[in-house]
DNA sequence: ATAAAGCTTATAGCTTACTGGAAGGTTGGA
DNA sequence: TCCAACCTTCCAGTAAGCTATAAGCTTTAT
């Protein structure tokens, strides 16, 4: 399989994938006599395995680390649980910032004629209340 | 004031404020005869307003409309209610994002052992289930 | 034979919002 | 007088994850 292949099966742009051979997500493809890069099935099973996890909110770097527990049969699920409950931890941070500011906007926003008079409690607020 | 008493009064970096000005967000500051840029209080004022607007999450683009909005005493409060709740929406669809993700984690996480084991859900749902 | 599509590399740019560092002029206090 | 603490500009780098461009070789289809 070319890159293009591979590209098109896992809707993953071949300059991705490139990319992730870059920085060592994936390790260096094997070529052919024309220097083209050439694919097995089971690479495709792994940049879906990377694509799942990006999915998931994973950065690379974890996805890094996935994906050697993952080829590691000694490994331990532990490792893995810990890397997801750290993962979940960082998303729930990001979610009540995000749900602080949704609240004061919402409380903000409700409070807006939003009409054509200038007078509007948003941008009091951001000038100091 | 010089730029240093006004990053110490905001708690903006005097880097970032220069970085205001040179993308346009905040007017070139006025100049003392060395060269030193001079603010007066509505600056910093105009600096609050944009940290509380950053505060919300609003973009350096949309800040940059929420002053302009702020100036204009023609303004009508429909303009900034709308930039506000694009916003909201732009936040809403990023929490359902990451609320998505913890839900299939957290599902995830909690069928995993987590002990010195090899097997996983989390490796098995990113492996394709 | 030729053109389109696909592959290669290397280098640079994009996004957003800063942050750091170098080289140098200015100011204030002991 | 001298140093530390300011300030100036300009250029480059950071984070994270790609994306674009150029120049050029290979393959495929007509």
């Amino acid at each position: 399989m070319n890159i293009g292949t591979v590209a098109r099966e896992t809707g993953i742009p071949s300059k991705t994938i490139r990319y992730y051979e870059s920085i060592g997500l994936i390790p260096p493809a094997r070529r052919g006599d024309n220097g083209y890069r050439r694919y097995e099935r089971t690479d495709v099973e792994t940049l879906r395995f990377i694509q799942r996890a990006r999915n998931l909110g994973f950065p690379l770097q974890d996805v890094a680390q996935l994906l050697g527990l993952w080829r590691d049969r000694e490994r331990s699920s532990a490792d893995v649980k810990s890397l997801a409950l750290k993962h979940i931890a960082d998303i729930e941070h990001r979610i009540n910032e995000l749900e602080g500011m949704r609240a004061t906007l919402q409380d903000l926003t409700k409070r807006c004629q939003g009409d054509h008079r200038p007078d509007c409690p948003i941008l009091r607020e951001l000038a100091g209340g």
